[in-house]
DNA sequence: CTGTTAGCGCTTTCAC
DNA sequence: GTGAAAGCGCTAACAG
């Protein structure tokens, strides 16, 4: 059963196959006659326009490419579903693709997307070929914009998060609660080297989160001991219930924990529990991402919010912008800033001016 | 910058333009040292194949789409995920498009979707006008699979979970633990019509879970009380937290509670937690979904587990499989079973022979 | 083993 | 306002 093509509603409405794709891309200078006997026959035919044949015309082809690390993170869910609104708006459709951190997995998916010629690529990059792969494409016309990974070269668009920022609004927080013995529970953070397994790098928000944390301490003369601070291979709850239970079981622990994130934080919140700690009393305990926790609510959890749904909004509209201005596009470097959300885990049950 | 073609790629090796799409189609027919001459001007010019243009060549696409109903739902992630990992082994690529229950968006996507010559398409239905829309695209020869959405027709493959039995295993496990007095919280049942707003529709999934449920009391001689069967609006916390609370406040509470989903269960639980119940003991709660909660650690919650991966990956195969066959193509429909994780919220803490 | 021809469905350009 | 021709990049079918 073949498909009805442009010709044969032009066969069907007794006019030529132009004028049927005036019908289609602008319909105003048909006559009002000619165009009713067209739509008529595209409905009768239930002709729907082949995206190929349009695509390979005029270069262009309608799709952009989103690569994302983990499809099972919600933070990605988040990011996609920006993306997935800002380009719809515009009629073009997403092309997902799950990286799942692997280095092969992100090259091969970037070769399928470069394949199908799609307007621009969103990435979170993992390795370290990415940003070599994507200045082909670049040079073929494509849009690309790197998400959380500032690139120090200049001649590619990024979104991102000011992680330094929120590193510093979490420590400004437990330090105006009057903590001087903070404990840090984060990821790992060596600075990435090319030559790295892609498996084992830190991540640059993780980083960050550290650096700025670490700089307000310092600001404020307030010493991070060595015995506090704690770095996991993987930011999970379980790992996050370990190290704080490390850190907890020495000699003078801290009064207050920043977790580089929210499962860690729980984690940190189970292990305190465990010991029968009373929470903020006892310890106060912040997170970072401020993800939605359906499950949690014993103890509503302080956090740093990202922006998530509009980076990916902002980061979408951003690659449409390159793709169509070509070659005069001047890239763009857009940091947004995180915001406290104070809740009972640090401020306990008086004071959440921000909770949700 | 014009993108190098398979003929200057030709040009710069010798040969012919055939020649060289043979080297890329059908390596073993062309003499190995033509082939590597080819090889070496893919790489000197950093040739990438158009898909477009293969595309309107050969009818096919490499492109399946992916219909889902709500891209912030762990649910639809996990299964994108299975879908994602059986497409991109056989070399496609998944377009990703969120519905988000509109009828007018889904049908905007199909239309999009039928652009771009997709192979098949997943969908999660929410618009009764789909089944007529997918129709069309399957007389052109693309494939289509039904989620959660047995059909009545036969003529279209589905892949579903069998919520009759999930309901079924849910009753007889509280039945099993001695309980009679049982009460359920649920999502809308009523039966959906084709007028019916699509934003209001029950789920079917929500009906089975709990036909089956009921069914299981009657074998057992066991009434659902009307005071202990409430339904929602929304299937999440706080809309399961007040419909516990107006169920336990009444008369004579139930001694266990079977939530439609895993949220609705934790709003139960936060409702019996803070009217000085202990879980099981004075009420045990179970869920359905087995979502992973990753901040609820203070009573781990039995639940009827999917297997929501799989689905997504059997889901695609079967729909490659589909568009593969043809004309010839046996429709098929594949029902998954559910199964019972017994944890602490209704077997305490000695018995949790499913545990996580 | 390799090359030539033709055409997939659409739209830009130029004519009428 | 409308039509005819040409070509986007690729590959099946048929030579050689």
């Amino acid at each position: 059963m073949p498909r009805t093509t442009i010709h044969d509603v032009a066969k069907a409405a007794g006019v030529s196959a132009m004028t049927v794709s005036r019908v289609l891309n602008a319909p105003d200078v048909v006559a009002e006659a000619t165009r009713q006997r067209v739509r008529d026959a595209i409905n009768d035919l239930g002709f729907v326009r082949n995206a190929s044949a349009r695509q390979l015309r005029d270069g262009r082809s309608l799709a952009v490419g989103l690569v994302i690390v983990d499809i099972d993170n919600p933070y990605f869910a988040e990011f996609a579903h920006g993306v997935e609104d800002a380009v719809n708006d515009e009629g073009y459709v997403v092309i997902l693709c799950n990286s799942a951190r692997s280095a092969a997995r992100e090259e091969r998916h970037l070769r399928l997307l470069e394949e199908q010629r799609v307007e621009g690529v969103l990435i979170f990059p993992v390795s370290t070929a990415t940003p070599a792969l994507l200045q082909r494409m670049q040079r073929a016309g494509a849009g690309t914009v790197l998400i959380n990974h500032r690139s120090r070269r200049k001649d590619q668009c990024w979104v991102s998060v000011n992680d330094i920022l929120g590193g510093r609004l979490a420590a400004q927080h437990l330090l105006d609660l009057g903590h001087r013995r903070i404990g840090l529970i984060n990821g790992q953070t060596t600075v990435p080297q090319p030559g790295d397994d892609p498996h084992k790098r830190s991540l640059l928000s993780t980083i960050d989160r550290r650096k700025g944390f670490l700089a307000s301490l310092a600001d404020a003369g307030v010493k991070l001991a060595a015995a506090h601070d704690v770095e996991t291979e993987v930011m999970g709850v379980s790992e996050g219930e370990q190290a704080a239970g490390r850190l907890l079981d020495r000699g003078k622990p801290p009064t207050a924990l920043f977790c580089g994130n929210d499962l860690l934080a729980v984690g940190a919140l189970r292990a305190a529990t465990a010991r029968g700690l009373s929470i903020p009393d006892d310890l106060a305990i912040m997170g970072y991402d401020d993800v939605d926790l359906p499950g949690l609510w014993t103890v509503p959890l302080t956090s740093i919010r990202q922006p998530i749904y509009d980076l990916g909004h902002r980061a979408a509209r951003l690659l449409l912008e390159e793709a169509r201005d070509g070659a005069s596009h001047q890239h763009q470097h857009i940091l947004f800033n995180p915001e406290l959300v104070a809740r009972e885990s640090t401020v306990g049950r008086t004071g959440g001016q921000n909770g949700a």
